[in-house]
DNA sequence: GGCGCGTCGGTGAGAATGTCACAAAACCCG
DNA sequence: CGGGTTTTGTGACATTCTCACCGACGCGCC
């Protein structure tokens, strides 16, 4: 259960010295699926580090609808979780846990610590942070530059099991884009008019992937 | 002209001896208005601070539309910069200087060094970081639940000069928000035909800012 | 002054997207 | 099965986007 370093590409490298130190002084903690990791009023006192699960982080609107921002998967950290709610925290931005969840908390003396000694987890946290601020870049592209239909089309590709089932409600899917809720069920019906995919409640099963790729990539 | 340290907040709290490490070891660099900042293909090996002058940072689609991300004002630096732009140089985000600009050059080596040794520097630029985090946060949220007459008169209100005068063509407010050219005329004729704003070529002139306050703040 | 020429703004028509109010269908549980 | 909740469907209408085109303006040049 110490190994849990190993899972993460850019902290293999650090020296053995500080390996110990980490798994010494952090600890393990495990979320049920559906808690709030963080959100307004609950800004995290340590630096989250996903052993398993994923978590969702998303964004409010007051007319209640939502936007799903990025998703921090097994292997990756939540820096921006730390930085951002410094100064957001009367924003409405939110991490869910979307399924049950292991992550080690990293207090924040043992981060900085870390930052200061180590150019290998500097490293580590500013690819991190890299990572993420691209993900906005590509959301802020989505919304302002392209079409619901190919945007749905590419969540669905993205969103599906092994069997090309994605299990979401319209609603879900709409929070994912940040678009209203009839519009994905006139998207979808259309997609389905076509035969692209096959609609149930709460489930979409996809059953022309290609011509969905092929409306992402065309136009 | 050493002294320019002392008008960035985050840093004014560095010990003697970095300061004038940081004096020393970093370059004061001017660039023309309108000239590219950074940009695909022209990651900055440095991480700059802002002396004078604005730096307007927007991404491009492949459609030729464009949308204005955060500025980077005097006081403030470019972290975004060094960092996003490792993972994203195929994407067509870009920095413009928007006037003349002065900004210190800090080389990597001595970016890192700082980071290593001085709490109050990492502070900085975490602090940096998590500002424009927060930038992009608010463009998402105008991008996904705002209406375009709203971000409108906000942006008219945040571009005005002294004398109530906003200096831009209709394409390039039409950038700011990430909408089309058309959307823009449209809308400030409407709020000419309100007696809101004076339009000329080039030109909108506020004539009732608390009319536009209040379509910021009403609805 | 008059003539090009590029930039800027105006306009109509139609498509795409968002909003609102409400109804029907599917599911859940006692 | 009956009643309550969640999910999906639908029409009407507002807002925004796209496309195609045109006219107005500013500027340099003869």
């Amino acid at each position: 259960m110490q190994d849990w370093i190993e899972r993460f590409e850019g902290l293999k490298r650090l020296d053995e010295r500080l390996k110990r130190k980490l798994t010494q002084q952090s600890r393990i903690i495990t979320l049920k699926k559906g808690s709030v990791v963080f959100g307004p009023g609950a800004s995290p006192e340590n630096l989250l580090l996903l052993l398993d699960g994923t978590v969702r982080v998303q964004q409010h609107s007051e007319g209640g609808r939502e936007i799903v921002l990025y998703r921090v998967q097994a292997g990756e950290s939540c820096v921006l979780t730390t930085a951002a709610l410094l100064a957001y925290d009367d924003h409405s931005a939110e991490g869910i846990a979307e399924t049950d969840v292991r992550a080690a908390a990293i207090p924040r003396m043992v981060f900085d610590e870390l930052i200061a000694t180590s150019p290998e987890f500097r490293e580590f946290v500013f690819k991190s942070y890299s990572r993420r601020i691209t993900d906005l870049f590509f959301v802020i592209d989505e919304l302002a530059f392209r079409r619901v239909d190919i945007r749905l089309a590419q969540k669905l590709l993205d969103l599906q099991d092994k069997a090309g089932v994605v299990r979401a409600t319209h609603q879900q899917l709409a929070a994912e884009l940040g678009t209203a809720r009839e519009v994905i069920s006139r998207q979808l019906q259309e997609f389905q008019r076509r035969g692209w995919v096959k609609l149930s409640r709460g489930e979409v099963k996809i059953e022309d992937e290609d011509a969905l790729r092929d409306l992402v990539v065309v136009v």
